[in-house]
DNA sequence: TTATGAATAGTCGGTATTGACTAGTCAGCT
DNA sequence: AGCTGACTAGTCAATACCGACTATTCATAA
C-alpha cells in the first residue's frame, strides 16, 4: 500500500505570510514599481500598520515571479544601475481577487505581544507598579498625538482603527491602575 | 585607528523574542516545569494571548540554560521516559526583575496583517464589499461570544484587554459599512 | 577635483520559528 | 495477549525574516 502522499506543505507556506503576499500584488495593480519603489512605500507609507523589511519584499517578489504571479524586466535609466521593474501578471490578477476575498471576511485576532508583563504584576510592590503603568499611559498618549498630527493630512480607515485601539488601550490601562488602588 | 566595534548583534537578539523569554521566566518563577508541562500551559492556557510553539519553548529553554538562567535535572517517574525540569536560577530571577520593568511602561503596538485587505477595499463592487464586511463583523462577534463564555470562569487583566480591543474593531467595522452605505 | 554624504538598488549570512516526525508508555477493549 | 488510540517528551529539517553589508551614482561644497 502506498503512504499516504505526504503532507509536506513547505514551500507552499501553510498560510502564514498570505496577507504580505496581498499586500505586495494589490501596490503592484496600481502601478508597476522597482523593488525600491516597492519597499521604499513600504518603509515611509505603511509602516506604522504593517511590518515588512525591504529584504522581505525583495525575497516576496522573487518567489511569486517564479510562480508567475508576477514578471519582472530590466530597466535603464541614464547611468543609474539597471533596475528590475516587477508588475503583476494576469495569474497575479486572479490570485489577488481570490485572496482578498478570502482574506476580507475574516477576522485575525491581533497578537499583543507588549502584554507579557502584565502576567507578572504581582512581582511588584503596587507603588512601584502604578509608576510603571502611569509610564505605560504616558508612551500610549504620545502615540496618539503623534497619530493625530498625520491625520490632520490624510485620512484613512487604518488611521482611525489604529486611533481606536490606542484609546481601548488607554482605558485599558487607566481600569488596571484603578483596580490597584482600591484594593 | 580601529574599526569601531562592529554592531554585530547577532546571537543576542536586538529586543525581538524578549517578551517570550520573559514569559517563560515568569512561569517557571511561580514552580520548576519540565518542558513538556510548560508547552502543554502555553497552548491550553495563554494561546489565546501569546504565540509560542513547543518547539519554540524547547530551543529558548536550551538558550537560557546555556546562559545560565535556567537550570535542568533529569527525573524519572516510573518507567516513563526521562524528562528535563526546568528551574528558574538566581541569575535568571535577576533578569526576570529587569526585564519585567523594562517592558512594563513601553507600549509595543500590535501588528494588525488582518487589516491588509481594507487597503484594497476599493478593488470590489460595493455591494459585495458590505457582504464580506458584515462577514468580518460576524466573525468578531463569535469571537466576543467566546471569549465571554470563559469569563464566566476566569476572569483576568488578558480577557478584559481582549474584549476591549474586539469591541473597538466590531465598532471600526460598523462604520465602515456605515461609510459605505453614505456614498 | 576631490572628498563627503545621501540616495539608489539590491544581496547575503545568520537566527528565529515551527510543522512534521520519532519513539516510548499507558489504558481500555476484545 | 494483541491491538488501537491517546498521552508524554522531545528532536530536526526546512523555511521565513531581517540586520548589516556592498556597490554604484548623484549633489554639493570646500
Amino acid at each position: 500500500m502506498e503512504q499516504a502522499r505526504k503532507d509536506l506543505r513547505t514551500g507552499d507556506q501553510g498560510g502564514g505570510a498570505r496577507e504580505r503576499e496581498l499586500l505586495l500584488l494589490g501596490l503592484l495593480r496600481k502601478r508597476e514599481m522597482h523593488g525600491y519603489q516597492l519597499s521604499e512605500f513600504l518603509e515611509t507609507h505603511l509602516a506604522m500598520f504593517f511590518d515588512i523589511k525591504k529584504a522581505t519584499a525583495y525575497n516576496l517578489l522573487g518567489k511569486m515571479e517564479e510562480r508567475g504571479w508576477v514578471s519582472s524586466h530590466e530597466e535603464q535609466e541614464g547611468k543609474r544601475p539597471p533596475r528590475r521593474v516587477f508588475a503583476i501578471t494576469p495569474e497575479g490578477e486572479a490570485l489577488f481577487q481570490e485572496l482578498l476575498r478570502a482574506a476580507l471576511p475574516e477576522h485575525r485576532p491581533a497578537a499583543f505581544p507588549g502584554n507579557v508583563p502584565i502576567l507578572f504584576m504581582d512581582a511588584l510592590p503596587p507603588e512601584e507598579l502604578e509608576e510603571l503603568l502611569d509610564q505605560r499611559r504616558g508612551a500610549i498618549r504620545e502615540r496618539v498625538v503623534a497619530m493625530k498630527t498625520h491625520l490632520d493630512h490624510v485620512s484613512h480607515p487604518l488611521f482611525d482603527h489604529k486611533l481606536l485601539i490606542l484609546d481601548a488601550e488607554l482605558e485599558w490601562v487607566g481600569g488596571l491602575m484603578k483596580g490597584l488602588r482600591k484594593e
